[in-house]
RNA sequence: GUCCCCAUCGUCUAGGGGCCCAGGACGAAGCCCUCUCAAGGCUUAAACUGGAGUUCGAAUCUCCAUGGGGACACCA
C-alpha cells in the first residue's frame, strides 16, 4: 500500500506542440489528485525542448486548459516556484552541466557523426529488418581526443552510455520489475547538436531537481523507461516512484487516438481537446468525472466531485491497460453534473450560449428558465434547443406539428380554439390558473391530455419538445401566449 | 522485423485462491411514472481469450499460445 502521509510532489510536464490533449489532461488530474491527496504540491512544467516542434500559443492552451479544468498548479511558468524556470529552454545550462557530469563519470560521451551518416545506417540496418541502434563510432572514441575536438568547435551530440552487457530492471508502480537486456538500449542523444537536451536527459534532471516523487506518464514512454532508470542511476540519484498510464484507444479500440479520430469526434459534437471542451458544452466536472475513471478502477458509485476524487483517489487502484474512449459516456457525467448544479450556477453557465445564439438575455428570464432545462440538458448548449422559443419574439411553428395524433387540421384548430378561450378568460397565467381547466376540457371532450397539450405545445413553443408546458406558458406569459395561440389557429384554419 | 506492455460484459471497470452460477457504471431492451422530451424508479440480456500446470479448490498464482497495444528520432 501506498503511503498518503508524505507531501508529494508531481509535475505535469506537456510540450507544446499542439492541442492539449485528454491524455495530458488525465494525466494532469491524476498528478493533481495525488498532490492534494498528500499535501504535496502539484507542477506544471512546459518541455519545449523541440524548437523545431513548438507551436506559438500551446504554452497558452495549455495553461488555460488546466485552469479551465479547474487543476490549479502550485508552480509553473506563469505562477513561478522555488525550483524554477519551469520552462525547459530556460534551463539550457543545468542541461549542460548535467551532461558533463555524466561525461566526466564516463556515462556519456560526444559523439560527432553526421545525421546523414545515421541516415544511411539507419537505412541499412532497415533492409536488414533491424531496429535501428547506433553502432558505437563514438563511444570507441579517445576521451580527450573527443574533448579536443569539442573544444575546437566540432558539431556534436552527446549520447549516453549504456552498458552493453547486463540486464536493467526498472520497476514501475503498476507493473512491477521491467527488465531490459542492456544491448537492446541504444545508446541513446541526451543533448542535441543545437545544445538543447532531449526528454531523456531533461526531464531525469528536472525531476531530481524539482524533488518529484511520483513521475505519472504515458505508457509510450515504457520502451525507454530503462534508459530513463540508468539515466537517474548514472548520476548517483533516488528514483522517483514511476507510474505509466494506461494509453487511450480510438472509440473503437483499435489503436491509439489519431489526426482522424479527432476530426471524427468533432463531427459528432465531441472533442479530444480540451479548448474545445467548453464551446461544445461540456462543464468541467463532468470531462473529470469521465475522464478519471479511464483507467482508475472505482468500486462504486462513480459520480464524483474534484473534491470526492481526492478523498477517494489512490495510485494503487489506476489500471495499467489500454482504455478506449466512449463519448457516450462523456455524455453521461456531463449531464448528471449539470443536473447537480444550482439554479444560479446553471444559469450563469448557460447565458454565454444563448448570448452566442444571438438572443438578448434577460438574467431573471433565464434564472426562471434553468431549472426547467437542466434534467433536459446533456450538454449546456443543448439549451438552445430546449429553451430558445422563450427569447423569440415570435415563434414558427410547423404546420403539420399543430396536427394532433389521429386529428385532422379542422379539429385541431377547433380544440386550439376552446383553449384559447379557456386562457383568455383567465385573469392571470400561471400554472396553479391554466393547468386544472384546461385538465377539465381535457376530461369532458374526450381527448387525450397528449393531443390537447400537444397542440398547445407546438403552438406555444414552435417545437413537439419542451419543458412543462404550463410552466413554460406561465414564464412566457399571457399577452405572448395568447399571441401564438392566435397564430397557430390561423394556420390551422387555412389548411 | 526487434523489444516492451496489456488481457473480466460492446465500452470503462470491481475482484489479490474459497464470500463469484462474477459486482457497479455507460450503452441496449422492457416496464413504471408522465402533457412532449428528459430525469427518476424497477427489471432483463451481456464477460473471466485458449491450453497446460500449482492447489482440496483458480477470474484470481506459474508457463505457453493467441489477441490487442506501444516503442524502435539530434520528438516529446
Amino acid at each position: 500500500m501506498t503511503d498518503y502521509t508524505k507531501p508529494a510532489r508531481v509535475r505535469v510536464a506537456p510540450s507544446p506542440t499542439g492541442h492539449m490533449h485528454l491524455g495530458t489532461a488525465r494525466t494532469a488530474l491524476y498528478d493533481y489528485l495525488l498532490a492534494k491527496k498528500t499535501g504535496g504540491k502539484f507542477i506544471l512544467r512546459v518541455e519545449d525542448t523541440d524548437l523545431k516542434r513548438t507551436v506559438p500559443g500551446a504554452e497558452q492552451e495549455i495553461m488555460d486548459g488546466l485552469r479551465w479544468l479547474g487543476l490549479d498548479y502550485d508552480e509553473g511558468p506563469d505562477v513561478g516556484g522555488a525550483f524554477g524556470p519551469y520552462r525547459q529552454t530556460e534551463r539550457r545550462e543545468i542541461y549542460q552541466q548535467h551532461a558533463n557530469i555524466l561525461i566526466n563519470k564516463g556515462h556519456a560521451y560526444p559523439c560527432f557523426c553526421t545525421p546523414e551518416r545515421l541516415d544511411k545506417m539507419r537505412k541499412e540496418q532497415q533492409a536488414r529488418k533491424e531496429s535501428f541502434h547506433y553502432d558505437g563510432t563514438c563511444r570507441r572514441l579517445n576521451p580527450d581526443e573527443a574533448a579536443r575536438r569539442v573544444a575546437n568547435g566540432e558539431p556534436h551530440v552527446i549520447r549516453f552510455k549504456t552498458p552493453k552487457e547486463g540486464v536493467t530492471i526498472a520497476h514501475d508502480h503498476l507493473r512491477g520489475d521491467i527488465s531490459i537486456e542492456n544491448k537492446n538500449i541504444d545508446d541513446y542523444v541526451i543533448i542535441k547538436t543545437d545544445g538543447l537536451p532531449t526528454y531523456h536527459l531533461a526531464a531525469m534532471v528536472d525531476d531530481h531537481l524539482m524533488q518529484v516523487t511520483h513521475v505519472l506518464r504515458g505508457a509510450e514512454w515504457l520502451s525507454t523507461f530503462p534508459l530513463h532508470v540508468n539515466v537517474v542511476r548514472a548520476f548517483g540519484w533516488d528514483e522517483p516512484v514511476w507510474i505509466h498510464l494506461s494509453v487511450f484507444l480510438k472509440p473503437s479500440g483499435k489503436g491509439k487516438l489519431s489526426k482522424r479520430d479527432a476530426e471524427h469526434a468533432m463531427k459528432d459534437g465531441y472533442s479530444v481537446f480540451i479548448k474545445d471542451m467548453e464551446e461544445l458544452g461540456f462543464i468541467p466536472e463532468g470531462v473529470l468525472n469521465w475522464m478519471a475513471l479511464m483507467g482508475w478502477g472505482v468500486p462504486e458509485d462513480d459520480v464524483m466531485s474534484l473534491d470526492e476524487m481526492v478523498e477517494r483517489f489512490s495510485i494503487d487502484s489506476l489500471t495499467p491497460s489500454p482504455a478506449a474512449i466512449n463519448f457516450t459516456k462523456l455524455d453521461h457525467f456531463n449531464g448528471t453534473h449539470i443536473r447537480l448544479l444550482s439554479d444560479a450556477d446553471l444559469t450563469a453557465r448557460v447565458k454565454p450560449f444563448f448570448i452566442k445564439a444571438g438572443f438578448s438575455v434577460n438574467d431573471d428570464l433565464l434564472l426562471k428558465i434553468s431549472p426547467l432545462i437542466r434534467e433536459r440538458l446533456v450538454t449546456l448548449d443543448d439549451c438552445i434547443a430546449f429553451a430558445g422559443f422563450f427569447f423569440q419574439d415570435v415563434v414558427e411553428p410547423i404546420p403539420d406539428e399543430l396536427i394532433a395524433k389521429g386529428l385532422d387540421a379542422k379539429q385541431s384548430a377547433a380544440i386550439a380554439r376552446k383553449a384559447y378561450e379557456i386562457l383568455s378568460a383567465l385573469p392571470d397565467l400561471n400554472h396553479q390558473t391554466t393547468e386544472p381547466p384546461m385538465r377539465a376540457y381535457v376530461e369532458q371532450s374526450g381527448l387525450s391530455a397528449n393531443q390537447v397539450f400537444g397542440i398547445l405545445r407546438v403552438a406555444i413553443t414552435g417545437q413537439k419538445v419542451s419543458p412543462p408546458l404550463f410552466v413554460s406558458i406561465a414564464i412566457i406569459g399571457k399577452e405572448k401566449s395568447l399571441q401564438r395561440l392566435k397564430k397557430a389557429i390561423e394556420i390551422l384554419e387555412k389548411m
